[in-house]
DNA sequence: CAATGCGCTATGAAAAACATAGCGTCAAGC
DNA sequence: GCTTGACGCTATGTTTTTCATAGCGCATTG
């Protein structure tokens, strides 16, 4: 599998990037994705779990060091999508 | 909608990705992604086209100005998945 | 005026995600 | 020692998304 058909998940970008700040439970990962399901959230964690990108340890799930390679790029896509933002310019068709 | 909910959609990443060498046309485009069914391939444009992340000209569907500044973004993450990929370093679970 | 390629739509079946309830475990707190 | 709460996670039935496939209307080309 592929890392974009991983990236490309529902969640999984969105759940990488509540875990930037640090580890998570279970359940806070949940709250802070606010519409996911545990058995969707269960299914994504073993899948990242699986490849390495994050772990699960005693203060909750983590990104990896794997990951953490991973978070500049994301951070870089929030940054181009903030300045658009800013900048009066994103436009939103109709949702 | 949000930067992460667009690109987190199944298959956004891998359009962009099939259109950084150029323009394809609807048909192309489906070929390159190999298994996307038009209906969906359909949906995704108009959301990208509403976001004005491709646009539809004669030689077919194009990025515009706007993903070429995200296109450097997904090929940091490409160049992240081969180096992996190239180390041996990445794991496959099961698929 | 048939043939081809285009963007795209229709339809019914399969897969994914949904909301909600709850299980088993364990570490306090009374 | 027994309730209470939080933990990771599972189960179930419904809704939404994606799928595969067929085909439409249109334009160009022979």
């Amino acid at each position: 599998m592929r890392l974009l058909d991983i990236l490309g998940q529902r969640w999984v970008l969105r759940i990488l990037w509540e875990l930037r700040a640090g580890p998570l439970s279970f359940r806070a990962l949940q709250a802070a994705c606010e519409a996911i399901s545990p058995a969707v959230l269960n299914d994504r964690m073993k899948l990242l779990r699986g490849h390495d990108l994050v772990a699960l340890q005693a203060d909750g799930y983590a990104l990896t060091a794997r990951a953490q390679t991973l978070l500049p790029v994301i951070l870089q896509m929030m940054d181009l999508a903030n300045s658009w933002a800013a900048a009066g310019d994103w436009p939103q068709p109709d949702a």
